[in-house]
RNA sequence: GUGCCUGUAGCUCAGUGGUAGAGCUCCGCUCUGUGGCAGCGGUGGCGCGGGUUCAAUUCCCGUCAGGCACCCCA
């Protein structure tokens, strides 16, 4: 379609078209998706795109830019209340744990989902502003960081099933309520000394999101960050605890984790483990530095945050946009359309009359024929097929069509044969 | 949200202050019952809006979209 004829017509910024090439590989990284929840007992829920504000704002906090900045809301008609499309998973998936009172379920409760979600920010490589995620959250009774390893198994056997190499998982614990705070209070007095010497948005981050000084790339706030407190050694006994065993049973698995001191997560709710899932880079590839393909953690408070009973819980999210660029960019397997077998060339009004039918009666032999019913030469038909890369065409012309025949063309070799249309189908089979 | 760069055909890209071309693709013909090759022809475009100018696709401004960095995150 012509761009300049009219206005207007093109998706709006951050929101792309996924086109029919580009679909082959979804539709793998789903059927991927689907084997691997069946294996580790994941079951699908599909919670709405839309969801009342407040989830959001609960859950996530306020001072995370997700919800105070990147919110797309929605104007309900005919009520107060307001709704935002769904930034992230996890909110709605425990709110429709709790709404479905499946606390009454046997626990571990193991969900899944996928879907589209939004977020108003600045497209970028691996960024849009609707984007895909899969999910993975687990509930439990108690907070056994066997779980958290679990997640983050079943994901790394994910990327893995994609021939995604070179995944790091970068873990860290960010403590509990117990020990939180006073972690918290004791970067905050360190950061105090030296706010003459940080960047103007560390200074923002001290008064809002303290957490997230750790994570600042700027030269000289890196060097204060040496100094600062690590959250690892300030964690209580039980988050220790907790850390460690969860990083035992990574060893024990053999997954690749770096402990990352400085790691700390956007959404508010998370607590003790938080991890994402980082490529290592690779001579001669383009960097896919800072480019998360997925994370998550603990979030032992959420469903009591929202009234339920306390329920430990663990997951995480990737962003399959994100999986799918870096399958793109790295070349890996990817899916083509599988090649049609058979071509139907028709020739004349009578043959093109029943061509229809002929390809219905083929299809109930499960045969799958592909024509150009809306040409009329041989000539183009042939070259159709032969660009398709068929293995037969069949040419179905006056004379076939009234002695109900036809003939079979090996478009490889050239040999023909004739035959009654009534065993077509059984010498098509036999033929691919 | 901030800064920098980019925008010519479906795709990849030339080009110019006097309204544009190539390769590939697509469609047709040579070839109306036999394809791969080749030849010929055709469809189709200066992102949008405004300004400067006799004249703007070209220069300027705005806008929209894309890319990169920051920010944030998936």
């Amino acid at each position: 379609m012509a761009k300049s004829s009219e206005k207007n017509v093109q998706s709006v910024k951050g929101m792309r078209d996924i086109l029919p090439e580009e679909h082959l590989l979804w539709e793998k990284f789903f059927s991927n998706f689907r084997e691997l929840c069946n294996f580790y007992n994941f079951r699908l829920i599909s919670t709405p795109l839309v969801e009342d504000v407040a989830l959001f704002q609960k859950s996530s906090g306020e001072g995370s830019d997700v919800v105070d900045k990147e919110m797309y809301m929605v104007k309900a008609k005919g009520s107060s209340k307001q709704l935002a499309l769904r930034p992230e998973g996890t909110a709605s998936v425990v709110r429709a744990y709790i709404q479905h009172g499946m606390k009454q379920q046997p626990h571990p409760v193991k969900l899944a989902y996928y879907g589209p979600f939004f977020r108003h920010d600045k497209p970028q490589f691996g960024r849009y502003r609707q984007f895909y995620q899969i999910g993975l959250e687990t509930f439990s009774a108690k907070n056994n960081p066997l779980y958290d390893a679990q997640v983050i198994l079943a994901a790394y056997r994910f990327l893995e099933s994609l021939k995604i190499t070179g995944v790091v998982i970068q873990i860290n614990s960010i403590g509990c309520k117990a020990c939180r705070p006073k972690y918290l209070k004791e970067l905050v007095a360190y950061y105090k000394k030296h706010k003459k010497d940080i960047c103007g948005d560390c200074k923002d981050r001290l008064a809002k999101n303290p957490l997230r000084l750790l994570d600042c790339k700027k030269d000289k706030c890196k060097e204060i960050k040496v100094g600062a407190p690590m959250t690892f050694e300030n964690l209580c006994t039980e988050c220790k605890g907790h850390f460690k065993s969860v990083l035992e049973y990574l060893e024990e698995l053999q997954l690749p984790y770096n402990l990352n001191h400085t790691l700390v997560r956007g959404l508010d709710y998370y607590s003790k483990t938080v991890f994402e899932f980082t490529l290592e880079p690779v001579e001669g590839e383009e960097s896919f530095e800072g480019l998360s393909l997925g994370g998550g953690g603990r979030y032992d408070y959420l469903v009591e945050m929202f009234g339920g009973k306390h329920t430990p819980a663990v997951g995480l999210a990737l962003g399959i946009d994100r999986v799918l660029e870096v399958i793109k960019k790295r070349e890996l397997n990817i899916p083509t359309r599988p090649k049609d077998k058979v071509f139907l060339i028709h020739i004349g009004e009578l043959a093109k009359r029943k061509s229809l039918v002929l390809i219905e009666e083929l299809r109930k032999a499960k045969i799958n024929v592909r024509e150009a019913l809306g040409k009329e030469s041989l000539g183009v038909q042939l070259k159709i097929a032969d660009k398709l890369g068929v293995k037969l065409a069949l040419i179905f012309g006056q004379k076939e069509a009234f002695e109900e025949s036809i003939i079979i063309r090996n478009m490889a070799t050239g040999a023909q044969e004739t035959v009654p249309i009534r065993s077509l189908a059984k010498t098509i089979k036999k033929h691919i």
